[in-house]
DNA sequence: CCAAGATTGTTCGGGTACGAACAATTAACA
DNA sequence: TGTTAATTGTTCGTACCCGAACAATCTTGG
Protein backbone atom coordinates (compact mmCIF):
# COMPACT_ATOMS: atom_id res chain seq x y z
CA UNK A 1 0.00 0.00 0.00
CA UNK A 2 0.85 3.58 0.41
CA UNK A 3 1.95 5.68 -2.24
CA UNK A 4 1.46 4.37 -6.04
CA UNK A 5 2.23 8.00 -7.15
CA UNK A 6 5.67 9.32 -6.83
CA UNK A 7 6.16 12.63 -4.75
CA UNK A 8 7.06 14.87 -7.40
CA UNK A 9 3.42 13.96 -9.32
CA UNK A 10 1.87 14.71 -6.20
CA UNK A 11 3.12 17.97 -6.01
CA UNK A 12 2.55 19.08 -9.46
CA UNK A 13 -0.99 18.01 -9.47
CA UNK A 14 -1.79 20.11 -6.15
CA UNK A 15 0.03 22.97 -8.01
CA UNK A 16 -2.26 22.41 -10.89
CA UNK A 17 -5.56 22.63 -8.57
CA UNK A 18 -3.73 26.00 -6.71
CA UNK A 19 -2.81 28.14 -9.80
CA UNK A 20 0.57 28.72 -7.92
CA UNK A 21 -0.18 29.66 -4.19
CA UNK A 22 2.75 28.96 -2.76
CA UNK A 23 3.23 25.58 -0.96
CA UNK A 24 5.57 24.15 1.60
CA UNK A 25 5.72 20.41 0.46
CA UNK A 26 8.48 19.68 2.98
CA UNK A 27 5.67 19.84 5.60
CA UNK A 28 3.17 18.08 3.98
CA UNK A 29 5.91 14.88 3.13
CA UNK A 30 6.90 15.04 6.68
CA UNK A 31 3.44 15.33 8.25
CA UNK A 32 2.00 12.78 5.95
CA UNK A 33 5.00 10.38 6.52
CA UNK A 34 4.59 10.63 10.17
CA UNK A 35 0.93 8.96 9.50
CA UNK A 36 2.18 6.33 6.69
CA UNK A 37 4.87 5.36 9.18
CA UNK A 38 1.96 5.41 12.54
CA UNK A 39 0.00 3.77 10.76
CA UNK A 40 2.35 0.79 9.18
CA UNK A 41 4.22 0.29 12.73
CA UNK A 42 0.57 -0.27 13.94
CA UNK A 43 -0.67 -2.87 11.77
CA UNK A 44 2.75 -4.90 11.70
CA UNK A 45 2.27 -5.16 15.29
CA UNK A 46 -1.06 -5.63 15.36
CA UNK A 47 -0.89 -8.29 13.42
CA UNK A 48 1.81 -10.07 14.72
CA UNK A 49 2.28 -9.76 17.96
CA UNK A 50 -1.45 -8.23 19.31
CA UNK A 51 -3.65 -10.46 17.69
CA UNK A 52 -2.65 -14.14 18.84
CA UNK A 53 -3.69 -12.01 22.61
CA UNK A 54 -7.04 -10.76 21.20
CA UNK A 55 -5.40 -7.64 22.21
CA UNK A 56 -6.25 -4.02 20.50
CA UNK A 57 -3.37 -1.44 19.62
CA UNK A 58 -4.85 0.72 22.46
CA UNK A 59 -5.67 -2.01 24.73
CA UNK A 60 -2.19 -3.36 24.41
CA UNK A 61 -1.03 0.88 25.51
CA UNK A 62 -3.38 0.64 28.29
CA UNK A 63 -1.90 -2.48 29.82
CA UNK A 64 1.34 -1.45 29.04
CA UNK A 65 1.12 1.95 31.16
CA UNK A 66 -0.52 0.06 33.73
CA UNK A 67 2.05 -2.92 34.25
CA UNK A 68 5.09 -0.29 34.33
CA UNK A 69 3.36 2.46 36.88
CA UNK A 70 0.68 0.40 38.74
CA UNK A 71 -1.32 1.44 40.58
CA UNK A 72 -1.77 4.37 38.25
CA UNK A 73 -4.70 6.61 38.11
CA UNK A 74 -6.13 6.74 34.85
CA UNK A 75 -5.99 10.16 33.91
CA UNK A 76 -2.40 9.35 34.11
CA UNK A 77 -3.34 6.43 32.14
CA UNK A 78 -4.54 8.45 29.35
CA UNK A 79 -1.78 11.14 29.69
CA UNK A 80 0.87 8.67 28.80
CA UNK A 81 -0.88 6.99 26.19
CA UNK A 82 -2.41 10.26 24.68
CA UNK A 83 -6.03 9.27 23.96
CA UNK A 84 -8.78 11.09 25.72
CA UNK A 85 -10.55 10.08 29.04
CA UNK A 86 -13.34 8.99 27.26
CA UNK A 87 -11.95 6.61 25.10
CA UNK A 88 -10.37 5.02 28.36
CA UNK A 89 -13.13 4.34 29.82
CA UNK A 90 -14.20 1.79 26.69
CA UNK A 91 -10.91 -0.07 26.77
CA UNK A 92 -10.53 -0.35 30.16
CA UNK A 93 -14.12 -1.79 31.03
CA UNK A 94 -13.15 -4.26 27.91
CA UNK A 95 -9.91 -5.59 29.27
CA UNK A 96 -11.47 -5.55 33.06
CA UNK A 97 -14.46 -7.66 31.15
CA UNK A 98 -11.49 -10.24 30.08
CA UNK A 99 -9.83 -10.05 33.91
CA UNK A 100 -6.93 -8.28 32.86
CA UNK A 101 -7.63 -5.19 34.83
CA UNK A 102 -9.14 -3.89 38.35
CA UNK A 103 -10.38 -0.26 39.09
CA UNK A 104 -10.92 1.01 42.44
CA UNK A 105 -11.57 3.89 44.23
CA UNK A 106 -8.50 6.10 45.31
CA UNK A 107 -9.28 6.31 49.18
CA UNK A 108 -7.38 9.84 49.29
CA UNK A 109 -9.26 11.30 46.58
CA UNK A 110 -12.91 9.88 45.80
CA UNK A 111 -12.53 11.66 42.22
CA UNK A 112 -9.96 9.03 41.01
CA UNK A 113 -9.76 5.63 40.11
CA UNK A 114 -6.71 3.73 40.83
CA UNK A 115 -5.71 0.58 38.04
CA UNK A 116 -3.93 -2.34 38.35
CA UNK A 117 -3.46 -5.18 36.50
CA UNK A 118 -4.64 -8.62 37.24
CA UNK A 119 -2.13 -11.86 38.25
CA UNK A 120 -3.59 -12.99 34.52
CA UNK A 121 -2.66 -9.53 32.97
CA UNK A 122 0.82 -9.18 34.41
CA UNK A 123 1.36 -12.70 33.21
CA UNK A 124 -0.06 -11.79 29.74
CA UNK A 125 2.84 -8.80 29.62
CA UNK A 126 5.71 -10.53 30.86
CA UNK A 127 5.01 -12.86 27.90
CA UNK A 128 4.22 -10.71 25.50
CA UNK A 129 6.31 -7.50 25.60
CA UNK A 130 9.58 -9.16 24.90
CA UNK A 131 7.81 -10.53 21.53
CA UNK A 132 6.45 -7.08 21.40
CA UNK A 133 10.03 -5.48 21.46
CA UNK A 134 11.76 -7.96 19.36
CA UNK A 135 9.14 -7.01 16.16
CA UNK A 136 10.00 -3.50 17.62
CA UNK A 137 14.11 -4.01 16.59
CA UNK A 138 12.98 -6.00 13.43
CA UNK A 139 10.76 -2.76 12.54
CA UNK A 140 13.48 -0.27 13.08
CA UNK A 141 16.42 -2.68 11.58
CA UNK A 142 16.25 -0.92 8.25
CA UNK A 143 17.73 2.24 10.21
CA UNK A 144 21.25 2.15 12.03
CA UNK A 145 21.45 3.14 16.00
CA UNK A 146 22.23 6.39 14.80
CA UNK A 147 19.49 6.85 13.06
CA UNK A 148 16.78 5.27 15.05
CA UNK A 149 17.56 7.84 17.65
CA UNK A 150 17.33 10.78 15.63
CA UNK A 151 14.17 9.86 14.41
CA UNK A 152 13.34 9.34 18.14
CA UNK A 153 14.15 12.88 18.93
CA UNK A 154 13.13 14.61 15.87
CA UNK A 155 9.78 13.34 16.63
CA UNK A 156 10.18 14.30 20.42
CA UNK A 157 10.65 17.46 19.19
CA UNK A 158 7.70 17.79 16.76
CA UNK A 159 5.30 16.87 19.50
CA UNK A 160 6.92 18.69 22.30
CA UNK A 161 6.69 22.08 19.95
CA UNK A 162 2.76 21.35 19.37
CA UNK A 163 2.05 20.74 23.10
CA UNK A 164 4.50 23.76 23.97
CA UNK A 165 2.15 25.98 22.41
CA UNK A 166 -1.01 25.60 23.70
CA UNK B 1 0.35 15.46 28.41
CA UNK B 2 2.80 12.35 27.07
CA UNK B 3 5.50 11.56 29.35
CA UNK B 4 5.30 12.56 33.12
CA UNK B 5 8.21 10.20 33.83
CA UNK B 6 11.49 10.61 31.89
CA UNK B 7 13.00 7.45 29.70
CA UNK B 8 15.36 5.80 31.96
CA UNK B 9 12.48 5.74 35.22
CA UNK B 10 10.43 3.93 32.40
CA UNK B 11 13.61 1.60 31.21
CA UNK B 12 14.08 0.76 34.64
CA UNK B 13 10.81 -0.28 35.70
CA UNK B 14 10.50 -2.49 32.60
CA UNK B 15 13.72 -3.84 33.62
CA UNK B 16 12.54 -4.94 37.20
CA UNK B 17 9.67 -6.08 35.50
CA UNK B 18 11.25 -8.82 33.68
CA UNK B 19 14.30 -9.60 35.10
CA UNK B 20 17.08 -8.51 33.31
CA UNK B 21 15.82 -9.96 29.76
CA UNK B 22 17.24 -8.08 27.25
CA UNK B 23 15.27 -5.13 26.00
CA UNK B 24 15.66 -3.30 22.98
CA UNK B 25 14.90 0.40 24.06
CA UNK B 26 16.11 2.56 21.15
CA UNK B 27 13.68 0.70 19.37
CA UNK B 28 10.63 1.38 21.98
CA UNK B 29 11.60 5.07 21.88
CA UNK B 30 10.84 5.24 18.02
CA UNK B 31 7.96 3.33 17.71
CA UNK B 32 6.41 5.36 20.79
CA UNK B 33 7.59 8.72 19.25
CA UNK B 34 5.96 7.94 16.13
CA UNK B 35 2.83 7.33 17.85
CA UNK B 36 2.75 10.37 20.25
CA UNK B 37 4.03 12.44 17.23
CA UNK B 38 1.07 11.10 14.92
CA UNK B 39 -1.44 11.07 17.87
CA UNK B 40 -0.42 15.23 18.51
CA UNK B 41 -0.41 16.33 14.82
CA UNK B 42 -3.69 14.79 14.48
CA UNK B 43 -5.27 16.46 17.20
CA UNK B 44 -3.63 19.66 16.51
CA UNK B 45 -4.75 19.26 12.72
CA UNK B 46 -7.94 18.12 14.00
CA UNK B 47 -8.38 20.97 16.37
CA UNK B 48 -6.80 24.20 14.34
CA UNK B 49 -8.23 23.68 10.74
CA UNK B 50 -10.61 20.69 10.25
CA UNK B 51 -13.11 20.91 12.97
CA UNK B 52 -14.55 24.49 11.90
CA UNK B 53 -14.80 22.81 8.42
CA UNK B 54 -16.92 19.97 10.30
CA UNK B 55 -14.24 17.18 8.71
CA UNK B 56 -12.59 14.67 10.34
CA UNK B 57 -9.34 13.38 10.09
CA UNK B 58 -9.92 10.71 7.68
CA UNK B 59 -12.62 12.29 5.85
CA UNK B 60 -10.15 15.37 4.84
CA UNK B 61 -7.55 12.68 3.74
CA UNK B 62 -10.22 10.98 1.88
CA UNK B 63 -11.03 14.54 0.17
CA UNK B 64 -7.81 15.41 -0.86
CA UNK B 65 -6.60 11.96 -2.32
CA UNK B 66 -10.05 12.76 -4.27
CA UNK B 67 -9.20 16.33 -5.06
CA UNK B 68 -5.51 15.20 -6.20
CA UNK B 69 -6.86 12.00 -8.13
CA UNK B 70 -10.50 12.36 -9.11
CA UNK B 71 -11.73 10.24 -10.95
CA UNK B 72 -10.23 7.63 -8.88
CA UNK B 73 -11.23 4.14 -7.66
CA UNK B 74 -12.25 3.32 -4.31
CA UNK B 75 -9.59 0.73 -3.71
CA UNK B 76 -7.34 3.37 -5.17
CA UNK B 77 -8.29 5.82 -2.33
CA UNK B 78 -7.76 3.12 0.69
CA UNK B 79 -4.49 2.36 -0.68
CA UNK B 80 -3.47 6.02 -0.86
CA UNK B 81 -5.19 7.14 2.34
CA UNK B 82 -4.17 3.80 4.74
CA UNK B 83 -7.23 2.22 5.50
CA UNK B 84 -9.25 -0.27 5.06
CA UNK B 85 -12.04 -0.59 2.53
CA UNK B 86 -14.33 -1.02 4.95
CA UNK B 87 -13.29 1.82 6.73
CA UNK B 88 -13.61 3.73 3.17
CA UNK B 89 -17.61 2.90 2.52
CA UNK B 90 -18.12 4.19 5.61
CA UNK B 91 -16.60 7.68 4.85
CA UNK B 92 -17.50 8.02 1.67
CA UNK B 93 -21.25 7.91 2.67
CA UNK B 94 -20.75 10.56 5.09
CA UNK B 95 -19.18 12.28 2.13
CA UNK B 96 -21.78 12.08 -0.01
CA UNK B 97 -24.38 12.62 2.28
CA UNK B 98 -22.75 16.28 3.00
CA UNK B 99 -22.77 16.25 -1.04
CA UNK B 100 -19.04 16.21 -1.12
CA UNK B 101 -18.12 13.35 -3.35
CA UNK B 102 -19.98 10.96 -5.83
CA UNK B 103 -19.67 7.47 -6.36
CA UNK B 104 -20.49 6.31 -10.32
CA UNK B 105 -19.80 2.70 -11.35
CA UNK B 106 -16.61 2.50 -13.63
CA UNK B 107 -18.06 1.72 -16.84
CA UNK B 108 -14.81 -0.33 -17.96
CA UNK B 109 -15.48 -2.70 -15.10
CA UNK B 110 -18.20 -3.37 -12.83
CA UNK B 111 -16.68 -4.14 -9.76
CA UNK B 112 -14.97 -0.53 -9.80
CA UNK B 113 -16.55 2.58 -8.15
CA UNK B 114 -14.96 5.46 -9.37
CA UNK B 115 -15.10 8.50 -6.95
CA UNK B 116 -14.95 12.45 -7.58
CA UNK B 117 -15.65 16.23 -5.69
CA UNK B 118 -18.61 17.83 -6.27
CA UNK B 119 -18.02 21.62 -7.13
CA UNK B 120 -18.62 21.80 -3.34
CA UNK B 121 -16.45 19.58 -2.29
CA UNK B 122 -13.49 21.53 -4.48
CA UNK B 123 -14.54 24.80 -3.20
CA UNK B 124 -13.79 23.56 -0.14
CA UNK B 125 -10.55 22.00 -0.83
CA UNK B 126 -9.10 25.04 -2.49
CA UNK B 127 -10.01 26.54 0.50
CA UNK B 128 -9.28 24.26 3.29
CA UNK B 129 -5.62 22.78 1.94
CA UNK B 130 -3.72 26.11 1.86
CA UNK B 131 -4.82 26.40 5.77
CA UNK B 132 -3.85 22.68 6.31
CA UNK B 133 -0.66 23.25 4.76
CA UNK B 134 0.10 26.55 6.82
CA UNK B 135 -0.47 24.35 10.18
CA UNK B 136 1.83 21.53 8.61
CA UNK B 137 4.65 24.42 8.28
CA UNK B 138 4.60 25.45 11.62
CA UNK B 139 3.93 21.76 13.36
CA UNK B 140 7.14 21.30 11.64
CA UNK B 141 8.66 24.76 12.58
CA UNK B 142 10.66 23.92 15.67
CA UNK B 143 13.02 21.79 12.89
CA UNK B 144 15.53 23.17 10.35
CA UNK B 145 14.79 22.30 6.87
CA UNK B 146 17.05 19.33 6.54
CA UNK B 147 15.91 18.11 9.51
CA UNK B 148 12.80 18.14 8.54
CA UNK B 149 13.65 16.17 5.51
CA UNK B 150 15.71 13.95 7.45
CA UNK B 151 12.60 13.03 9.47
CA UNK B 152 10.55 12.60 6.39
CA UNK B 153 13.26 10.34 4.93
CA UNK B 154 13.77 8.11 7.99
CA UNK B 155 10.19 7.52 8.17
CA UNK B 156 9.64 6.68 4.45
CA UNK B 157 12.47 3.76 5.03
CA UNK B 158 10.64 2.42 8.41
CA UNK B 159 7.57 1.90 6.23
CA UNK B 160 8.87 0.59 3.28
CA UNK B 161 10.68 -2.17 5.24
CA UNK B 162 8.04 -3.23 6.98
CA UNK B 163 5.79 -3.02 3.64
CA UNK B 164 8.83 -5.16 1.60
CA UNK B 165 9.09 -8.27 3.73
CA UNK B 166 5.15 -9.29 3.49
C1' DC C 1 -17.69 -21.42 -24.22
C1' DC C 2 -17.56 -22.43 -19.26
C1' DA C 3 -16.50 -23.71 -14.65
C1' DA C 4 -13.07 -22.54 -11.00
C1' DG C 5 -10.64 -18.89 -9.03
C1' DA C 6 -9.60 -14.05 -8.04
C1' DT C 7 -11.02 -9.23 -7.12
C1' DT C 8 -14.05 -5.46 -5.74
C1' DG C 9 -17.13 -2.71 -2.72
C1' DT C 10 -20.59 -3.42 0.78
C1' DT C 11 -22.50 -5.22 5.05
C1' DC C 12 -22.14 -6.71 9.68
C1' DG C 13 -20.43 -6.99 14.44
C1' DG C 14 -17.43 -5.56 17.95
C1' DG C 15 -14.27 -2.36 19.52
C1' DT C 16 -12.28 2.06 19.65
C1' DA C 17 -12.22 7.41 19.48
C1' DC C 18 -13.65 11.93 20.98
C1' DG C 19 -16.37 16.20 22.44
C1' DA C 20 -19.94 17.62 25.34
C1' DA C 21 -22.84 17.16 29.19
C1' DC C 22 -23.08 15.20 33.72
C1' DA C 23 -22.85 13.93 38.86
C1' DA C 24 -19.59 13.31 42.42
C1' DT C 25 -15.94 15.11 44.79
C1' DT C 26 -12.35 18.29 46.18
C1' DA C 27 -10.18 22.98 46.27
C1' DA C 28 -10.29 28.04 46.78
C1' DC C 29 -11.34 31.94 48.94
C1' DA C 30 -14.02 35.29 51.17
C1' DT D 1 -17.92 27.96 56.95
C1' DG D 2 -20.07 28.04 52.96
C1' DT D 3 -20.59 29.01 48.33
C1' DT D 4 -18.28 29.11 44.05
C1' DA D 5 -14.90 27.14 41.00
C1' DA D 6 -12.14 23.32 39.35
C1' DT D 7 -11.26 18.41 38.53
C1' DT D 8 -12.35 13.57 37.73
C1' DG D 9 -14.41 9.43 35.49
C1' DT D 10 -18.59 8.07 33.23
C1' DT D 11 -22.32 8.38 29.86
C1' DC D 12 -24.12 9.58 25.48
C1' DG D 13 -24.18 10.38 20.51
C1' DT D 14 -21.77 10.16 16.36
C1' DA D 15 -18.16 8.73 13.58
C1' DC D 16 -14.51 5.90 12.57
C1' DC D 17 -11.87 1.31 12.08
C1' DC D 18 -11.07 -3.34 10.79
C1' DG D 19 -11.63 -8.48 9.80
C1' DA D 20 -14.70 -11.70 7.97
C1' DA D 21 -18.41 -13.05 5.19
C1' DC D 22 -20.88 -11.85 1.08
C1' DA D 23 -22.81 -11.05 -3.75
C1' DA D 24 -21.51 -9.14 -8.04
C1' DT D 25 -18.22 -9.10 -11.46
C1' DC D 26 -14.16 -10.16 -14.08
C1' DT D 27 -10.20 -13.46 -15.29
C1' DT D 28 -8.25 -17.71 -16.33
C1' DG D 29 -7.49 -22.52 -18.12
C1' DG D 30 -9.11 -25.90 -20.59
Amino acid sequence: MAGHHTITETERQVENKLGGLPINFTATAAVSNIFRGATAVRNQLERTVLRPSGLSWTAFVVMWVVWVWEPIETRAIASEGGFSKATLTGVLTTLEARDFVTREKSPLDGRLVLVRLTDAGRELMENLFPKFNAMEEEIVSGLTADETQTLATLLRKVTQSIEGND
